[in-house]
RNA sequence: GCCGGAGUGGCGGAAUUGGUAGACGCAGGGGACUUAAAAUCCCCUUCCCUCAGGGGAGUACGGGUUCAAGUCCCGUCUCCGGUACCA
């Protein structure tokens, strides 16, 4: 998947970034290169991390744990991507010590734009220069150590990969869940190409193309589109139960924007036809002083006068110009245009003007509205604007009377005035009486509507999956599935054939072909491809079975491990492939492929990395660090601490290279710690409740992805140690144990050097005494009145009357309830007495 | 505007069910070692006042609850992320 970061643009070249003056510096005690070297490759030799399905570990004792998986950019990993990946691998490492089977796979994002538009520039081959990416992006993750089983790599432009893309695409196909529509889409004259809405951007001079600033407009094009509008409901009730972030699933529920209200039909008062609005207020329709359609509504035509043909049309025209952004965000004053057309308003039998305007939307409800401009802000306006009737209809407390002195809408709900026989009635016994009233008069009828639209499934691109479809005849007939993959053809050009056709349209000997259908009829493939999406909806299936040619992942294994426990990723996938995946989840469980309706349990965003000095990461400022320089300089143990160590997870946070010094130094410490001779000896009692006290809190914390506070843990006890002339290894072992997951490297080198055989990563977590995580002697806080007026040593085990009385008989204490009246005390056993004096 | 999140030293950040604010690290200061420097080790480091015992203030701001508030409640401000004529 692609972060969004600026991405290199165009050129394919491996490109080292300038390198931090301060990495020069970077000395080391610990010989950090060799190590790090010799267990990659011990790691890589054994398959230390190969997992496979072993029936007698009980379900609640496996794990799935996902990263999001990579775009291969020619820019190469960026810091950003090791962040997730060296949590997810820390908790692996973790669960994997503590006697879980875990599975944890790593592949590759590998059909997108950027290899393509590279194509188009220089004719080489999207193949080539994305297998190139791919192989240098899995070098920089192997050299961060991380624990993936490297055998379940997968890349979705493989084609026994998205044969599997195009299977679900087939049973998309098949439940009517794709379709073909003519939809408005942005089409750039001078590339020759549809663009997708993030490829379009808003400008003063209007809608141009992100690629060469040149003019777009909005043409109405077949496109295959997904029925993702079926599943709204599934898609908004399935993330009650997820352990997901608020504000993920806010976002979720705000794009999906289920609302519910009534249709109401109005007629035209000429009898030229009916309009329908979808409003949320059926209880406001007495307050319904006009009507307006979108500009595009196919009514407009009909009920437009000839005596206001000329504006219409004009406005129509200038409407199409304009972006959803400009329609929306950039117009502040409402503009619009009469029909001529009056409509009746079903309630009270008015007649009521019928406009036009562009702050209404096509794509919405019915493309058309009641205007309650009383209640509604944007009606609002748009009467103020053109001098149109404003009632009011429903009564709040305070309000004037008097519609002229209204300076805004008030848009709550409150008692129904000016309403005919519903009058007095609240807006929610109003809105039930008044749909059951239109019901009974075939006016209207309850309704829900959706933000959420169906999903452009199409590109006319060359770098994605061909859909498996053959127009014939008799018309669509999909490919058998056991004909898959249908592979993508060599081609001779990447340009868009200027036709609003994907390049695949000129390859003429692919493109005709025999109807699957059997009927010997000759047809033509479907030119268009996937989008980047496609592939991304379903890898984590994948993974379960990589190798599988008969279908996309054995129904046992995906039992066995489904559904993912934990998924880490970038915020930026919040909406879209979060979305996009559970959509198709919910299609293959309804087909019987999945186990659950959901895929992903819990989801963690990690917070992104800023440059130095807490900016944006940018080339553009030269800030950009590149994990390639911090592994050699410092290796991969420092840097993987180091980005755990920065803060929490989920929060952004600015680079510092001081502090990934510090984080080195600690680990060079740790080093040279171990290279003291070992003892044998009882370790003294202090050090013993330490070492309790450090595997509790790095236990807990690891458990909940809290590594900042498991590696500060880590620190305080190493700074302990380090004041001993002994090494003792009933401290050591148990310490090496737990830093591993941290430090991979060096906790294999470590262990080994303690005379043990690899690898470090298949030995039990240690465990702590709880006793011993506890002090014997604790400081108790002396307050009076709720200040701190001094501290005492007391065994942890004092009881509260004797803290009561050594408090009273403090001398300290006593200068501050000398001549004082002691109210009350409060006694905290092993924290705190507070006496209230007065 | 709406939705979500966050405001703690010079900086990144700690702080259990309300119970010692500032763990750990960075930066800074002092010292040790060294011919010297680097590296390393030790100590100090929220701010203000101080008779050197301490005292006062302090977790964006203003209120409140409480013996006790960074933590709970009400209001305000700022920042970040998302979204935006969605009828």
């Amino acid at each position: 998947m692609q972060l969004t970061v600026p991405a290199r643009r165009g050129n394919a070249r491996s490109c080292r970034l300038q390198r931090p003056s301060l990495l020069l510096h970077a000395m080391s005690k610990y010989p950090v290169g060799d190590i790090e070297t010799k267990w990659q490759n011990y790691w890589e030799t054994n398959k230390t991390f190969k997992v496979t399905e072993d029936p007698a570990v009980p379900p609640e004792k496996r794990r799935y744990i996902l990263d999001m998986f990579p775009y291969p950019s020619a820019a190469g990993l960026h810091v950003g991507h090791p962040e997730g990946y060296t949590a997810t691998d820390i908790y692996c490492r973790f669960l994997r010590m503590r006697g879980y089977a875990v599975l944890h796979p790593m592949g590759f994002d590998s059909f997108g734009l950027a290899a393509e538009t590279y194509a188009i520039q220089t004719g080489t081959h999207p193949r080539t220069t994305t297998e190139a990416n791919i192989n240098t992006f899995r070098r920089q993750i192997k050299s961060l150590g991380f624990s993936y089983d490297w055998d379940r790599e997968v890349s979705t432009h493989k084609a026994d990969y998205y044969r599997w893309t195009q299977w679900i695409f087939l049973k998309l196909y098949e439940r009517g869940l794709a379709y073909v529509a003519k939809v408005p889409v942005w089409y750039c004259e001078a590339l020759g190409t549809v663009l997708a809405n993030e490829e379009v951007l808003a400008t003063p001079e209007g809608p141009r193309s992100e690629r060469g600033n040149h003019p777009v407009e909005r043409r109405p094009l077949r496109q295959w589109m997904l029925k993702i509008t079926a599943y709204a409901d599934r898609l908004l009730d399935g993330l009650e139960g997820l352990d997901w972030p608020e504000s993920i699933k806010a976002m979720q529920r705000n794009w999906i924007g289920r609302s519910e209200g009534a249709n109401v039909r109005f007629a035209m008062s000429d009898g030229s036809g009916d309009i329908e609005v979808f409003t949320t207020r059926p209880d406001t329709l007495f307050g319904a002083t006009y009507m307006v359609l979108a500009p595009e509504h196919p009514l407009v035509g009909k009920i437009t006068t000839a005596h206001q043909r000329a504006q219409v049309d004009a406005y129509i025209e200038r409407a199409k110009l304009k972006s959803d952004l400009e329609r929306t965000e950039l117009a502040k004053d409402k503009t619009g245009v009469f029909t001529g057309g009056y409509a009746v308003n079903p309630v009270n039998g008015e007649k009521i003007p019928v406009w036009i305007s562009d702050y209404i939307l096509l794509s919405y409800g019915t493309g058309a509205i009641m205007a309650v401009p009383a209640h509604d802000q944007r009606d609002f306006e748009f009467a103020r604007q053109f001098d149109l009737k404003i009632v009011r209809v429903v009564a709040h407390d305070g309000e004037p009377d008097d519609e002229s002195d209204m300076t805004e809408a008030t848009p709550g709900e409150g008692v129904a005035v000016n309403s005919g026989r519903f009058s007095g009635l609240t807006t929610l016994e109003f809105k039930k009486q008044i749909v059951e009233w239109l019901e009974e008069k075939g006016l209207g009828s309850k309704a829900v509507n959706y933000k959420l639209r169906d999903w452009i499934f199409s590109r006319q691109r060359y770098w994605g999956e061909p859909i498996p479809i053959v127009h014939c005849e008799e018309g669509f007939v999909p490919i058998s599935a056991d004909d898959l993959p249908l592979r993508l053809p060599e081609v001779e050009s990447y340009t868009p054939a200027g036709t609003g056709e994907s390049p695949l349209a000129a390859v003429e000997d692919w493109v005709g072909v025999d109807c699957p259908d059997g009927s010997g009829q000759r047809g033509m493939r479907e030119t268009n491809t996937m989008p980047q999406w496609a592939g991304s909806c379903w890898y984590f299936l994948r993974y379960l079975d990589p190798q599988n040619d008969k279908e996309l992942a054995s129904r046992e294994k995906i039992d066995y491990w489904m559904p993912v426990d934990l998924y880490v990723g970038g915020a930026e996938h919040a909406v879209l492939h979060l979305l996009y995946a559970r959509f198709w989840h919910k299609v293959l469980f309804d087909l019987g492929v999945v186990n659950t309706d959901e895929p992903f349990m819990r989801l963690v965003n990690q917070g992104m990395i800023l440059g130095e000095g807490g900016v944006k990461m940018s080339k553009s400022l030269g800030n950009v660090i590149n994990p390639d320089d911090i592994v050699d300089s410092f290796g991969a143990d420092s840097m993987r601490m180091y980005e755990m160590f920065m803060g929490p997870l989920e929060i952004a946070k600015p680079w510092s290279t001081n502090g990934l010094a510090g984080v080195h130094r600690f680990l060079d410490r740790v080093y040279r710690l171990s290279q003291r001779p070992l003892s044998d000896d009882a370790p003294p009692d202090n050090l013993v409740r330490l070492l309790h006290k450090t595997i509790k809190k790095v236990t807990e914390d690891t458990d909940t992805l809290a590594f900042n506070t498991a590696i500060a843990q880590m620190m305080i006890f190493v700074n302990e140690l380090f004041k001993e002339e002994e090494l003792y290894r009933a401290l050591w072992e148990p310490f090496v144990l737990i830093i591993s997951p941290y430090a991979p490297h060096l906790g294999e080198e470590l262990w080994e050097q303690l005379g043990h055989e690899p690898s470090v990563s298949k030995v039990t977590w240690p465990a702590y005494d709880e006793t011993l995580t506890r002090d014997e002697i604790v400081t108790v806080v002396l307050q009076v009145n709720g200040k701190v007026r001094n501290r005492i040593e007391v065994s942890a085990d004092t009881p509260a009357d004797e803290l009561e009385r050594l408090a009273l008989g403090n001398d300290r204490v006593q200068q501050w309830t000398l001549d004082k009246e002691i109210v009350k005390c409060i006694t905290v056993p092993g924290k705190l007495v507070n006496l209230v004096v007065r």
